[in-house]
DNA sequence: TTGAAAGCGCTAACAC
DNA sequence: GTGTTAGCGCTTTCAA
């Protein structure tokens, strides 16, 4: 069984109030010092982090709650968090909730009970409903991604400028000549869905133009579903000429359905695609995207959250960061 | 602030230990369950984790540390688990180790001094170096995929048997008349990598061949990876006939080295590969692989887990999960 | 079945 | 700078 301060008070002969002063921080005489250092060695010590937690009411943990463990962009931010908030000595516990609301409203109130310092949340739910149980708490929230804009003032937010994503990449398609842009958006009701779309509709406006209502696919961010939106795409009676594929695992599965049809970019179709991943660097990297900050996200994220738990009144906040369009050759300009 | 047992006993008029009796499934007089609950309902008690952890020393919490988070396996695994250990009101806290055994060896300290209950552990250091933290603290191990021999009785692990999986699909390839059959493997020395080479040579053995050395590419199990891997395959004077890929993220990499160098499977080669998962049902829904059972891994895992913690002198084993064979149509019969 | 009381290991207020 | 001490909120003897 591991050993205490009692322990070391008894090896050195000092008061546990100066043992644990120095273990926190606080300053000691020199001898003591190498006292305390040595016993600590010695006896393998290691601060009970249950009785601190007790004493302190703080677990040194963040729980995350994200729609699912299985999607390129969740986890590679989830990465970059936990990475950042771990250096910092905060464990993270992550809870997956299957696009499930019920489930999200579950892992909550999980979380919640497990007494988490704060909570970072990817909503499922757009209505913001689960998080109740965490603002009577008054347990800090972080919302990743996306906003939750009745919340606005009781939680804080790291999101990229959708719109302007959206609109920058269909302008650019625009203007090369493209009048028939398939979109494939996420799930309806999703924050990132609907402000990418007004991106889109925005740059038809600007130009005068409207895009015809079924070239619009609502999908769900998988690699799937994005497989069957393009086939659905390809197979209208007038099918695009250029395609805004919304995020990472929707344009693999663009990929495998254009190669299928055995059709090429940007001969046949031109394409622009988010959230191109690092990991991935040699490959596709012909295409034009807009590649979206997962690791500027992820430290945001921590930092906000870091801020909320250690200083005094911080307010709240929404952190709109740019994703960056990277010209590649998927665009082919017409006419 | 929370309510505490305190509360409830005031309001009550019990004393401390009927409640907390009552509370961990003790029996008491109907009448003051009825009271017990009526409290707990209006004061909104929770109890809190922390007392209870310094008391009963067990935090309800299994420290998991993998690779990488960006890893389709692994994340799918975790998945299951976490949702199994969750029911249970077991938290999970994952670590990422980006493939460095140092900081594999970090995550473990780390997690140790959180004091969790158990370690899941998807080993980077084959040595299993990195685990001796945990040994000594008596802290029940579960290896994950690979096991880590040196350390037989002293963890537990699941893996499938990754001997007979490639051994059959490369027999498989064999008996359709390949005799050059590309081998992509994982990162050199690791348990999975080893196996599914042995099961390869052994299936060259049992026909009376011998590989070509240049067929057998080591990789790291990135879809970056594989694609390199297959690159270097077809550039060969003598390039394979046939390929065996040995992860999903790998197929991945493979599936668009293909489309570039516009090879058609199988008219132009045979594939057998590892992994698909099931957020892919639909695509690539030829090919012949080599099914590993995600969800019962992660379940049996976590079901290993909770019998060492909650049960008493369960001793440690390895569990041996078969993977499915399931034939498609990417294997072309020749000659 | 119930309640009083001890104590898990730490922190922090207070007195020295 | 240092030591004494009183809890944090729970579980668990033990006696009633």
């Amino acid at each position: 069984m591991p050993s205490t301060m009692k322990d070391i008070a008894k090896r050195t002969g000092l008061g546990l109030a100066t043992i644990s002063k120095y273990l926190n921080g606080g300053s000691v005489r020199a001898k003591n010092k190498k006292l305390i250092d040595e016993a600590v060695k010695e006896l393998h010590f290691v601060p009970n982090e249950f009785a601190r937690s007790l004493k302190t009411s703080q677990s040194r943990t963040i729980g995350v709650v994200i729609p699912d463990f299985r999607n390129a962009f969740s986890t590679s931010v989830i990465a970059t968090m936990e990475d950042y908030l771990r250096k910092k000595d905060y464990a993270v516990i992550v809870c997956d909730c299957r696009f499930d609301p019920q489930r999200e409203k579950e892992a909550v109130s999980f979380l919640i009970h497990k007494r988490v310092d704060g909570l970072i949340n990817m909503p499922t739910d757009p209505t913001g409903a689960h998080l109740s149980l965490a603002l009577e708490n008054n347990t800090p929230v972080v919302l990743l991604d996306r906003m939750i804009r009745s919340l606005s003032g009781q939680v804080s937010a790291v999101v990229i400028d959708n719109v302007a994503a959206a609109e920058e990449a269909t302008l650019h398609m625009l203007d090369a000549g493209h009048t028939d842009i398939g979109l494939i958006l996420g799930n309806q009701g999703i924050y990132t869905t609907e402000n990418r779309f007004w991106g889109y509709q925005n740059a038809y406006q600007q130009r005068g133009l409207t895009p015809r209502e079924e070239l619009i696919q609502y999908s769900d961010y998988t690699m799937e579903g994005g497989y069957a939106a393009v086939k659905k795409l390809l197979s209208l009676k007038k099918p695009p000429t250029a395609m805004l594929v919304t995020n990472f695992d929707m344009t693999l599965g663009t990929m495998i359905a254009l190669n299928e049809a055995n059709i090429h970019v940007p001969e046949d179709l031109s394409l622009i695609t988010f959230d191109k991943l690092d990991l991935f660097g040699s490959v596709y990297s012909y295409l034009t995207l807009v590649k979206q900050p997962q690791e500027v996200i992820g430290e945001c994220v921590a930092k906000q959250m870091l801020n909320l738990l250690t200083e005094e009144n911080i307010p709240h906040q929404v952190t709109m960061l740019s994703s960056e369009f990277k010209e590649g050759s998927s665009v082919r300009k017409i006419k």
